[in-house]
DNA sequence: AATATCAATCGTAATATTGCGATATATATG
DNA sequence: CATATATATCGCAATATTACGATTGATATT
C-alpha cells in the first residue's frame, strides 16, 4: 500500500488532484506569487527571496513545471521561469467549476 | 529533514497550502462531489459508492473535517457529513484571488 | 583553455501519506 | 442485556514528500 488507487477514479478527478498537489505546498505557492509579481523569475532570485536551498527550489520548480503550471526558457547561464497561461487558466476554470457545484446550504444535517 | 519549513512562509501561504493539500487527493475530491450531489452523505454510502475500504474512507473524511471543509453530525448510529459553507466559500474566494493575480502574458520569456 | 556562474541531478535522512485489516466504541433493536 | 449496525481508531507496510549537501553539466567571462 501507500499507493493511491488511481484506477477507481475518473480522469478528471485524478488530473485535478495532481494539479492541486502541485499547488499544495507553501514554497510552491510563494514561488508562483513571486513569478507572477516579477512577471518572470530565475531560480537564483527565488533562492534569495525565499529562505530555501538552491537544490530545494530547483526541485519545487521541477514539480511546478511537470504539472505544466510554469515554463522555463534557457537564457544564457540561467533559466527564466514564468506562468504557463493555458494550464493556469484551465486549472482556474476547473476549480471554479468544482467550487460552484456547491450551492448554499439547503436542508443539511 | 522531510519537514516543511512553515516558519519561513506567511500565514496565508501556509493556510492555503494546508487547504489545498486536503483537496489534493482523488478520493477526497470524489467524496466532496458525492456529498454535494447528495446534499449529505454517511460514511457507508461513500464506501459503497467509491471502491475503498471503510477505514480508508473514514480517514479521508477525518482529513476533510480537520481542514474544516466538511462537518459531521451524529444521527443515530451513523454520522451525516455535509459541506461546511463558511470554509468552502473562504477557500473558494482565496483561490479566486490567488488565480487572479496572474493577468495575461505580458512580455514573458 | 581556465575559471566563474547558475541550475539540475544524485544520494540520503527524516517525515508524511495511503490503504487496509483488526479492533474498539457507540447507538439502536430485539 | 445481547446483538446488529455504523463509524472511528490502531498498527502496520508500502510508497511519497521535503530538504539539503555534494556533484555534475552547461554557458559565459577572462
Amino acid at each position: 500500500m501507500g499507493l493511491t488507487k488511481t484506477e477507481i477514479f475518473t480522469e478528471e478527478q485524478n488530473r485535478l488532484a495532481i494539479m492541486l498537489k502541485a499547488l499544495a505546498h507553501p514554497a510552491r505557492i510563494a514561488i508562483l506569487q513571486q513569478i507572477i509579481n516579477a512577471n518572470a523569475c530565475i531560480c537564483g532570485d527565488l533562492v534569495d527571496e525565499l529562505g530555501l536551498a538552491q537544490a530545494t527550489i530547483s526541485q519545487h520548480l521541477k514539480e511546478l513545471k511537470t504539472a505544466g503550471l510554469i515554463q522555463g526558457t534557457i537564457e544564457g547561464v540561467s533559466v527564466c521561469y514564468c506562468i504557463e497561461p493555458r494550464a493556469w487558466k484551465l486549472l482556474s476554470s476547473q476549480l471554479d467549476e468544482f467550487f460552484s457545484l456547491y450551492k448554499e446550504p439547503a436542508n443539511c444535517c
